[in-house]
DNA sequence: CCTGTGTTTTTTGTATACATATATAGTGAA
DNA sequence: TTCACTATATATGTATACAAAAAACACAGG
């Protein structure tokens, strides 16, 4: 039934954002590679559209970061530099903590016990293998803290800054063995929020992104030997 | 002499860039008043393009969220609430404290330098009429802070969450009465990143965001009753 | 074998064409 | 007058056409 009225509600959606989604989703998942150049024919065959859909998804791609214009080239995949990355994580680091902090003032009981609940999901799956899920329940996690936060630029930034770091998300999730330090972690800041404790917070997010900052340098840094570069200018 | 290397670099500008920067201008200084629309051809008549430039521009405004879509209805400014405006307030304090915070550790000679000419520029114009070039001024002074991060996320983030209130920016600088106190939190910023003194930079930092954003939510409640509301529907 | 030059091919940047959906205006009936 | 319905106009969404720039290639000359 409300899948109906969801149909309905979807029934519309133009070209260009289904092309803008499937492009981002592919850069955001490596599966088109830093260097990779996008060339607008060839995709506008390849999805089944003319060039207008495409070239409109790669302005958006463009605003956002993630492809690099070369005049009268067209567009390559951005590439991601290590330092890229730490300045990502040093303005999420503070956002992260901001959005902890506020929480502890604003968020609702409904939220709180969504808060609780995702927290006991990531403990069921911290045990298993099941990589994908535990990062959308990690996902998830966050997404409450975010939304308690009630400002809305708040919660787009956030998301998109977590959004540039996607690629490496699963990655670092494949070491098991940090599951249960950031089980206990989720748990700090679950009890942190609950008591209103910001100082407790604080620090319990801080050391989060610490260690995922760790983390994913550590992943980046393995897999960068195991990567050709010549790879980049391929044509598909 | 490096004006000609200049106009050479620049010779190539697309005309989607040419048209996403006067569209993008036009609405952050108020020209183009929210709910209008920006209709295609009108546009492209106006601007002496195609629609193609046009639609390319649109998507980029759509994406930063100055217009919004209505589906086969096309785009219209994007109107501000207080909220949003609190909203983006409220996260540009945190984060200019943190780039004045990060600027104590990480400032070079040059760029103190620099600070302390802006400061003394903003004080030379703050009892003057040049409203303008006062903008100007505290714009760079704030840029020059940005700078000193090194962390060119940040800069990114914080320059939009800036253009955000341009449209009130000058409304606000009108209030000569102050100017003074603008003028003696820059003293205490630049001070205190001199000294490397994080908590009083911090401090100085958020009463400065604090009194700029009475003064734009008192200018826009006074303006709000001056605007009729029948006039966001009108065609250009 | 390498290098420089002219030609072809590919791809972008821009303009235009066409189909469809929405708004608008107009006409007639209750 | 007001409502309903149709016809018309306007604007968007998408596809295609065309010009120009860059890249790739071939070939002649050293």
């Amino acid at each position: 039934m409300s899948q109906d009225i969801n149909a309905v509600m979807n029934e519309y959606l133009p070209l260009r954002d289904v092309v803008f989604q499937t492009l981002r989703q592919a850069i955001l998942r490596g599966e088109l590679e830093p260097g990779e150049r996008l060339m607008e024919i060839h995709l506008a065959n390849r999805l089944g559209v003319s060039r207008t859909p495409i070239r409109e998804a790669i302005r958006k791609l463009e605003l956002e970061g993630l492809v690099v214009m070369i005049p009268r080239r067209g567009a390559i995949v951005a590439s991601i530099t290590e330092k890229d990355l730490q300045d990502v994580l040093e303005v999420r680091r503070t956002l992260e903590i901001m959005a902890g902090e506020m929480a502890c003032e604003r968020i609702t009981p409904e939220l709180l016990q969504q808060l609780e609940e995702a927290g006991r999901e990531f403990m069921k799956l911290k045990d298993t293998d099941e990589f994908t899920s535990l990062a959308e329940v990690d996902v998830k996690f966050h997404d409450i803290i975010y939304a308690a936060t009630d400002n809305q630029r708040l919660i787009t930034i956030l998301n998109n800054l977590r959004e540039q770091m996607y690629r490496y998300r699963l990655e670092y999730l494949k070491d098991t063995g940090s599951h249960e330090r950031l089980n206990s972690e989720h748990c700090q800041i679950y009890e942190g929020i609950k008591r209103g404790d910001k100082a407790a917070v604080s620090e319990a997010i801080g050391t989060h992104i610490d260690n995922q900052r760790d983390a994913i340098l550590a992943a980046i840094r393995k897999g960068e030997q195991s990567q050709n570069p010549e790879k980049a200018e391929k044509t598909e």
